[in-house]
DNA sequence: CCTACTGTATATATGCAATATATACAGAAA
DNA sequence: TTTCTGTATATATTGCATATATACAGTAGG
């Protein structure tokens, strides 16, 4: 599996790791049953430490996109289009919601931070 | 000077200081020139160190918000309406962008994206 | 000048998160 | 049996956030 680690970056190596992976869940790259790469597979590979790796899949078994089974690896979780289309507008839900309360409070109109996502999404590129 | 400081949120107290004060001067209820409260009384008044409400200064400082004048305290900087709206802009710009990459990645539609930031503007309620 | 304030600098300590290395146990499969 | 898998645990390091404490230098008022 392709993950794109980096030192260099402020996020913490088991935040990249579980995007990433999460982005492939629920983008449908991954489906469901699909086994993920063992935790130390992984860490060989991403050249990071196993407990790191290990952190990471815990984080993502506990929003329940995937399972654990002792001794075979770690597994997509069965998940609905619906369910997955919810977790990941919640999850944008409430990192959005802090951000936008200070940007009004610091004086922006709702006009303008609109404006900044359309600006944001088109630099994005195709929908 | 009223802040509301919480432990309960994982917001680190520096944090939720520089937050606060930047707001109050970005939407106008600082001005320039303004004699923030000194380090030690704000210390004492939000029972936090000193050290955490300077490291908070420190950083508004460093933004160019604030300018400190040893024995006499912190004062609000002079900033055009203009620059202050922009400085807003430009946070939200780089809070926002990496949010709302992960959603896109995760499958959301831009579609999805601006239904989410309306409904946050909606609940923040007036202009 | 003295006192009480101000910021600046520094030291030490604690707790937590992130990350690392290492070891051991148990389950699964070839 | 061997090699893989996850689970558990221990220890160590680093950095950040936060705290307490001390000292120095600047400022202002009595």
């Amino acid at each position: 599996m392709i993950l794109n680690l980096t030192d260099i970056s402020d996020e913490p190596l088991q935040s990249q790791i579980s995007r990433q992976v999460r982005a492939k869940i629920l983008a449908g790259e991954l489906g469901a049953g699909d086994n993920l790469p063992s935790i130390r597979g992984l860490a060989r590979d991403q050249r990071v430490s196993v407990i790191t790796v290990q952190r990471a899949y815990e984080y993502l078994e506990r929003e329940g996109l995937i399972h654990s089974r002792r001794g075979k690896g770690f597994f997509v979780s069965e998940l609905s289009d619906s369910a997955k289309k919810e977790m990941a507008k919640t999850r944008l839900l409430e990192t959005l919601q802090a951000p936008l309360l200070a940007a009004l409070a610091e004086g922006l109109s709702k006009a303008d931070i609109q404006q900044i996502v359309q600006l944001l999404l088109a630099q994005a590129g195709d929908n």
